[in-house]
DNA sequence: TGTTAGCACTCGAATGCGATGAGTGCTAAC
DNA sequence: GTTAGCACTCATCGCATTCGAGTGCTAACA
């Protein structure tokens, strides 16, 4: 016995049904929810087949059945591969985005309460992750007679600003020509070769040891806050609107998921470069997730930026609505900080 | 019939062990468990008195008796009035703080942590907030041949950046002239004073008018962002450990409360500059907290800022503890920043 | 051979009911 | 003023019962 198209017609109208209900279909209702011209007691022949093929499970005998993991990634890739995505207005989201944000950090946060709000479900949007940055400004603003705030220009317009210790000596002047100086010196390198131009050219420069000390750290904290990304949360609650979670012991698991966000970096790092990723429950690899499904899209800043944006879900997700949303918000995001950069 | 000693000493122990247990606490816990010399039925008389009083409330006939918000109120002064706040191990609490954080954002983010894991409850932190702020130097740094990141730095030490665009006849140094003019201008001045400069001297300047709008809008941003200051929150699903909110409604209303931030902000802004404020129940103002506790605290950065860090929890929430953490952790904060200004 | 009507069967959820017991209020005695 | 005693209330628990959605199987049908 193998999955006909038949199977997987009601499969499929299992599945749309549960994704709307979240109570385990029986028979009878395919049959007459649904038009295929088959009686209750053929439907569950069929359903007893998917059953036995991995594809349904039954909750207790008297309940009707539920889709697994497995139907919903066989639903999953079949959407996928004939792009049935629901198509999405993206004039209207690009409505939601018309204020101008200016921070990458606004930016990310709003488009994560956009996404959530668009979904019903929470939403995941990481800062965009650059394989290789270079410098292309560093400048000194002093800010008291002994210290000064460094501001770092990279070529991905990510600007990461700290407070160092300068030389009493230093005033604003002095601090433009250094400025000047390293900007020359290290333009156009990337972070890990400024490093080292930093360090070689230490040498010479004992009396300046801290405030160069301060510029590499600065410089590390930057590749560092790159490589793993800045993320954004939204709609933290939306998961206590499905009945999955009207257990108070799992809806604290997944919040506190959330919170330690740890591991959701690792989840959103080890994706490919794909339009669409979509892990459902036991994929995440995360047991308290076991019941989610996570949909991510990935959004471009230039050649070498990426960023992600993801929703977390029930695995009863409405994957295509998803799909088409991540789709349209992604692609607003990516219009919205080339218009930035410019 | 008023209010003697001998009933704000069972008062105080129903709250107690209300506290402790989260149920109704009936006359026989009392007169066993704490050393009242009185018997069941004793207690019970003045419990009827108490409850007519408005001190205690009944959930049903045959339960115990609930303190109420006004005997919350009463217990909670007494508390502030004798000073009976639980000392904190402050040794212990600066361990936690040891890591050298320079973002502000980082640091009220990590207080916030620190908050939440010390007391179990939802923590809150607002950044300080400036009555009046000065500019102490403004600046350009070169982004692109077109546009410049413009930064503030205040005497708060808060500083803030933009990306405007200027003219492409600007180059570094240029840019830096305007800077070194811009902040002769304004340097000392507040920025609403710094604003109406900028306004009036755009008269000469109608070329620079893109530029110049920039400034002000920035300004602008300072100034609002500073009225209001940012929130950082940790400890969000702890919440979810008390039994009053293992009803999925509630709790659903108190994480939505968490995540509109507007409301949260509101409370913040109207306390008084006391050391300690504490809200109760409906005192809050919002319905959907009506049955949680805000505490309170300030902390000091410099002589006009002041910052707010905060504690949400369920009305019968552990007072005394939770002024000895918020005390601690305060004096913590304002130490840390006063150290990073220098 | 595939489809369908019919029917017995299963089992969770809802309902009803009595027992239990924590806690109260009241009264009368100390 | 305090306390022992007692009748009373009422939420909670356990248990039995009913209800019904849904199944699997069999036999008849196209």
């Amino acid at each position: 016995m193998a999955m006909d198209a038949r199977k997987f017609r009601i499969l499929q109208a299992i599945i749309d049904d549960y994704i709307l209900t979240a109570i385990p279909v029986g028979s009878r209702t395919i049959s007459k929810k649904y038009e295929t011209g088959l009686s209750s007691a053929t439907i569950r022949n069929e359903m007893s087949d998917l059953e036995e093929l991995g594809y349904l499970d039954q909750p207790h005998v008297s309940a009707g059945r539920v889709p697994s993991a497995k139907a919903y990634r066989l639903y999953v890739d079949e959407l996928l591969r004939q792009g049935k995505i629901d198509a999405e207005d993206v004039e209207g989201i690009r409505g939601h985005f018309s204020d101008r944000a200016r921070q990458m950090e606004d930016v990310i946060g709003h488009a994560a309460q956009v996404l959530s709000s668009l979904t019903h479900y929470t939403a995941l949007v990481m800062s965009p992750k650059a394989t290789e940055i270079r410098i292309r400004n560093l400048q000194f603003v002093p800010v008291s007679s002994t210290s000064a705030l460094v501001v770092i220009v990279t070529d991905s317009g990510i600007m990461r600003d700290s407070v160092i210790r300068v030389g009493s000596d230093m005033d604003a002047d002095a601090l433009y020509a250094i400025s000047r100086m390293l900007t020359e010196q290290l333009s156009g390198h990337t972070l890990s070769q400024a490093r080292k131009i930093i360090a070689s050219a230490a040498a010479g420069f004992e009396r300046r040891q801290q405030m160069l000390t301060g510029i590499t750290d600065l410089i590390s904290e930057v590749e560092q806050q790159n490589a793993q990304g800045k993320l954004a949360l939204g709609g933290t609650s939306n998961i206590l609107n499905f009945p999955e979670y009207s257990d108070v012991e799992k809806a604290k698991n997944f919040l506190a998921i959330l919170e330690g966000k740890e591991k959701l970096l690792q989840l959103l790092q080890q994706h490919e470069q794909m339009a669409f990723t979509v892990r459902i429950g036991p994929e995440t690899g995360i047991p308290e997730l076991a019941d989610c499904s996570l949909v991510t899209a990935t959004y471009r800043l230039g050649d070498h930026n990426h960023g992600t944006i993801g929703v977390i879900g029930p695995t009863r997700m409405q994957y295509s609505h998803v799909l088409g949303v991540l789709g349209a918000v992604g692609e607003q995001l990516s219009n919205l900080l080339r218009q930035d950069k410019e």
